[in-house]
Formats: C-alpha cells, sequence, structure tokens
DNA sequence: AATGAATGAGACTTCATTCAT
DNA sequence: TATGAATGAAGTCTCATTCAT
C-alpha cells in the first residue's frame, strides 16, 4: 500500500508540474501571440502567469524552453487537426472542407500563433536546440503528408487530375491562411459572419474553380 | 540669382540625401531579411552600409523609421505588381497568371521580406508612429483592390462565379504565398526548377478547379 | 522524571543534531575546498549532505554559518596540530619536524581549505559575523602562538638565534605553505613522492641554512 | 603627409584606447583586492573607473577579461621585480636580499592581490579561457625559475648546499609571502617598521639557518 | 556632415532564503 | 522535523540613442 501511496503521491506530483507548465504555456501563449517572442519579457509572462519569476525556471530552463514547449503545442494541435479531418466519413472533398472548418476556427482562437511560431523558426541564428528544433518543423510539415494521402487516393481513382498531391495540400492550406490573413488579422473588427460558408466556399474554389460553368449542356 | 544658386544646391543636397537614404534602406533591408527586425542591431546596419553608426541618425530619425522606410519600399513594389499585372494584355486569366510570376520572382529575390513585414505591423504595441503604420498599412492592402478590378469585370461579364471579388483576390494571393513558403522557406535547398510552370498551374487549379473533367463525352 | 526523560530525550535530540551538522558541514567542505565559498550552491550542499535544501535551515542559519562551521572546524583541526607537535618528545627540531609532516599531510588532505578561508576572511565587507569571525581568527593565529613556546625555549637556552620568537614560526609556517602550494597546487599531478623527506629538507634549511658549510677542516 | 598624420592620429587612437584600459584596470584592481573577483560587480567597477557601465564592454569583452587583463599585469610585474633581482650585482645573497626588499614593497603596496589571484586562478570551474590562463600561469611561474638561476650558480660553485635551485626558490619565496601575510594582513594595522630590517632577517635566516652558531671558538 | 565612444535602461538568469505542507 | 516550490533582489551583458569632436 505504501507502494501505491508513494506512486501516487509521486504522480501527483507529476500531474502538478505537469498542470503549471500549462499554466506558463498558457500565459506565455497569449503574450507571444500578441507581442512577439523577442518582445515579451519573461517579467510579463511572469506576472501574466501570476507567478514569481524565479518560478518559470523551475519549469522551463529558459525562455527559449517555454517557445519550444507552446510551438509543440501548436505543431500537435495542427496535426490533432490533421488527422481528424482525414478521419471524417466521405471522400477527399468532404475531408478538406472538415479541414477548413477546423483550421478556420483554430486560428480565429490562436490568433497569429502560426505567424509568430514561423518568424522565429526560419531563421539564421538558430540557437543551441537546432536539434530539436529541425524534428519539430519537421513533423509540424507532417501535417501537410497526412492531408496529401485522401488527395492521392482522389487522383489515383481518377476523381482528381493527376498531379502532385502535396502541391496540392499547399496551395489549399494557402488559401485558407490567406483567408484567416485577412479576415483575422487585416479586418479583425468585422463582427463573426458564417465560418462555415467561408469554408464551403474555398473549398469549392478548390475543387471546382472560379470559371462560372453553364450548368446544363 | 543666390536664391537659384542656393536652390540648386540644396536640390543636390536633396538628391544626395535621398541617395544615402537609399543605401541605408539597402543595407537594413537585407540585414533585417535574413535576421529580423529586432535581431538586427544599428551597429550591423551601419557597418554594411558603411556608415557610421552616427551618421545614420542623419538620416533616419530611429531605427523604428529605418523599419518604416523599408516597408514603405516593400508596398510600392507590391502595388507597382499589382499595377503592371493588371496591364497586360488579355483577360482575367492572363492578368493573374502574370501576377502569379511577378510575386513567385519577387519571392525569390527578397525571401521572407514579407514575412518579417507582417511581423512587424500586426503587433499590439505599436510604438508611437501608429497612424503612419496604419497608412501604409492600408496603401499595402490596395494591391488586392487592384487586382479585384479585372475580376469584378470577369464577374460582371458572366465568366466567372459571382462573389465578392475581393475575396477571390485573397485566395489566389493565397494560393501564391502558400507556395512560395513551401518552395522557398521550407525547401530553400531544391534547385530551382520551372516557375513558370508553377504559375500556370496555380493559376488553372484556381480557374478551372482540380476536379478531373470529362472534357466531352 | 519526566524531567529527567526530557533531558536525556533533549540530550539525545542535541547529540543527533550534532551529527546532523556535522554531515552537512563535511558535504560543504568538501565542495567548498574545490569550487569555493561563493560558487558552491546550497543546492549541491543539501544534494551532497543528502538532505532537502529547507532542512539546512533547521541546522544553520545561513549559508555563512555553514562556512562559519567549516572554519571553526579547520581551525580546530590546525591548533590540534599544533598542541601534537609541541608535545612531540625532544627538542625544538623535532618537534618543529613533526609539524612539517603534520601540516604536509593536512594540506594534502585538505586541498585549497586555508586558501579558500583566508580569501574569505580578510576581505572588507565583512558581514555581521565581525565578532566571531575576529575571534576565529585570533584562535586561528593563536596556532603560532603554540609553536612559538619551544622556540623561545630554544633562544632562552642559546641553541637559536637571539630574536622574536613568533617572526621564526611566520617564517618557518611560510616555507611549508610555501612548499605545499606548489606541491600540491601548481604541480598536482606529480605522483606523491616521499614527503618526510621533504619535511626534514624544509627543517634543516629552517635550522642551518642553505649556506654549504665545510664541515670541520 | 597625409599618411603621416593618418599614422598618428590612429596611434593617437589606440594610445587612448590603452589608457582608458589601464584606468579600468587600475579601478577595477582596487576593487578587486579589497572585495574579491566575485564578490566585485561590474557596476561598483563602472562607478570607481567613473564610466558608464556599458563603456566597460567598449575596452573589455566580459568581467572575466578585466581580470585576465589585472593577472597579466601583475604577472608582468613580478617577473620584472625577479629580472630586477638577478640584475643585481654580487652574489646570490645580494640578489636574493633585493627580491626580498622588492617582495615586500610590492605586497605593501598591492595587499592581497596575489592572494585574489591564486584563488581564482586554480579553481576546477576554470571558464572558457583556459588556454589563456594557462599561459598565463605558466609565466607566472617563471619568476621561480628566473631565480633559480643564481641559486643554480651558487649550487655549482659549491657556495650553496647540492639540491634542487627551484625548490629553494620556493622556500625563500614561502617565507617571503609568510611574513607578508602576517605582517600586512594579520597585523595591518601595525605601523610601518624597518622593512629593510625584515628583508635582511628573513634572508640571513635563509643563508644561515636559525641555529646559533658560536662562531669561533 | 560624419563619427564612434559613452551611456544606462532593460533583458535574461541565478540563488539564498522563506514557508506551506 | 523535513521538504522543495516559490520568490525577487541582484548580477552580467546588450544595444538604441546621444553628443563632443
Amino acid at each position: 500500500m505504501s507502494e501505491l501511496i508513494s506512486h501516487e503521491s509521486l504522480s501527483r506530483k507529476e500531474r502538478e508540474k505537469r498542470a503549471r507548465q500549462k499554466e506558463i504555456l498558457k500565459a506565455a501563449r497569449e503574450l507571444f501571440v500578441s507581442k512577439g517572442f523577442r518582445e515579451t519579457t519573461l517579467d510579463e509572462i511572469a506576472h501574466q502567469a501570476e507567478f514569481g519569476k524565479g518560478t518559470l525556471y523551475n519549469y522551463f530552463d529558459s525562455k527559449e524552453e517555454i517557445f519550444i514547449g507552446i510551438i509543440e503545442q501548436a505543431v500537435e494541435e495542427t496535426l490533432a487537426i490533421a488527422y481528424e479531418s482525414i478521419a471524417a466519413p466521405g471522400g477527399v472533398r468532404e475531408k478538406l472542407l472538415l479541414y477548413a472548418h477546423r483550421v478556420i476556427s483554430y486560428v480565429k482562437d490562436n490568433g497569429e500563433l502560426f505567424h509568430v511560431i514561423y518568424h522565429e523558426l526560419h531563421r539564421g541564428d538558430a540557437p543551441a536546440n537546432v536539434a530539436k528544433l529541425r524534428e519539430i518543423i519537421n513533423r509540424s510539415h507532417g501535417a501537410w503528408g497526412v492531408l496529401a494521402e485522401p488527395m492521392r487516393t482522389g487522383i489515383d481513382d481518377g476523381t482528381l487530375r493527376n498531379c502532385d498531391p502535396l502541391q496540392l495540400v499547399v496551395l489549399f492550406d494557402g488559401m485558407l491562411r490567406g483567408y484567416c490573413f485577412q479576415r483575422f488579422v487585416v479586418e479583425p473588427a468585422r463582427p463573426d459572419d458564417d465560418f462555415s460558408a467561408a469554408a464551403e466556399f474555398i473549398t469549392s474554389v478548390f475543387f471546382d474553380g472560379i470559371v462560372e460553368r453553364k450548368s446544363k449542356g
């Protein structure tokens, strides 16, 4: 029994540590997103997380480790969206429609997170953690690979034009990011409108193009 | 006459001042693009521009003013691309194809410039120059408006689907940015391939969609 | 009876407390000697002593108190060496020879302990414990006084040159420290050689000088 | 002529830089000696040197570089003393007597400088500059080698006992350091007495020993 | 007009000490 | 009593900006 207790107590400690880490990441994430990584000070993070400055160092080795933690979170979330989407019932179109939905919601809630991340990731002065970052970046781009699968299926069964499926994913993703940027960054004040319609419109443009087709013959 | 002379001399001075400013902007631009705004020091800019550090302050009031100068340059260039594109002969499709060309070349040559700019522009703690920046941002988004014109024409004459033309521009631009990001940031090492083909492919997807059409039957 | 019990229990407690203090001092001493006082953290001491960090404060009021404890130990040991030496059978020469032996062994085993202590003791910004430190320092220099006794005897009975006996002790001690510094700090890698011979040589130089004497003639 | 001017101006700049470096070293040296290296803050050095904190970094890359600068100074001075001493007219005894004089004066003026230096030099966590420090340390011990020369001469011509000359230097130096420690550190308050007599006494003990010799018989 | 040495606010990080459990 | 998470003062170092030359 003492074993159980000790096990439980260890588990509780570990759980509490994880919880604190998440709290800190949450606070830092908000600030990083609204101000950028370099522009956010540890004092601000500590204040936002309602901890003392030194306490942060009990959970992360450096400011950079906090940033890496956030990136890991975001990458996991991105991958989750991709996997959820391809698990949707139906064909490619249905899956991408769901993906569009999810991405728009995600960006709406998380703002410029990806912008900040890309900004920091792709710079020359990558710090000591090059190896870890490389791995994370690769995982991140893995989301494209996940979505490429149903695309390939569509190509193989003759539903879609014959071309590089990864390329197609990139273009679709590009349209989504473009939309989100214009919608949430350039015109953030506009009241929420129908994001479902937006997702459908984008998906429609991607599959059918923008040329008007006199249906009927 | 002394007025004339003084006027001429002032004019020469003015011209020289502009020339110096451009040199500084050129140096700063290279550094900002490769290292980011915060990470570039005035020492580095001064060294790259082959001026003394103090001299920079004879041409710009602050580091931020230099950044604004670069943004202005970039916005002008972006607008120029938009105007050139819509001036191309032919219909919407030809104009957008040219735009795709131009954007890909531009990003290839200027790297992450836009990334850095967006990163800095859309931050909460915009400093004293809010007004000036707002104006620049608006001009920047003006490029979308320029491209929206031919789009509207296409819609009006029934060639294109009936929808918000600005929205369409945003999606097309998004595909281009997505492609460029994947091509120049994620896979920068890949040898240059046929960018014309890429531009045509993207334009084709945009106009015709990705669905395979059994032409005729 | 309860008094007795309580007294006994207190006594046991007291004994245990002393034991714990010694354990802590032992751990701290090793670290202070190899890393210096300022460079050793309480975390390291706690880990080395296999106690929790907070527990240390049940036995010492501050990091500085730990250091003082170590100094006290060292001073006691130094005095012990002095007293042992003068208790040796024989005359001044035999006593000092034993002292040389002891000091060399002690420095060999305790490394730079004295160096660290002197370094910390003789600083301008002596903290709150000035009084206590002064007292300890005086005790420490007392070792010289102890050794001065047989020296004075030698002077009085005409065996040694007539001069200040304390001065002589200081010079002899200096030679020993010089030897130890060169032997254990400058050339620590050299394999152990005959320290007895060294002690004898030093003692011989001190008593007889370095001038070659044509014995007899 | 412009060449000459430019050459002169460069030289002036260089000279001024050296002068500033020396000012900073002077200020830092005083503080390091009285408080120790770790205990002296950059703010204090800056204040003592009457410079802004940032200015120090125009002349030294880090606090550690300042310390290294001081060590280099001290080592040069030590070597100078050694070389001056062996250049003195007369035999070994006269040379060592001069050395004793010089060392006592030097320690009187520079206090615990060497103590601080040794303390910092011989520790485990030697920083990045291991190579440079090693070289400096070796130069420093070179002073012993310099003094060993006349010692060897004395041995060779039969004046001195046959033994390792370096060993002898170490012992003589030890006596001097011991004397200085007792005189300037332990009893700093004592009014200046006759240091010449002290130097002569120490030299006499070293050469002749402390045993009373019934001259004549 | 050109320069770069001087400046000090502010950044990240460490660590002795406290205190709730 | 034993613990170690929490704390914030204090340390080193950076860099945009100023100003005397």
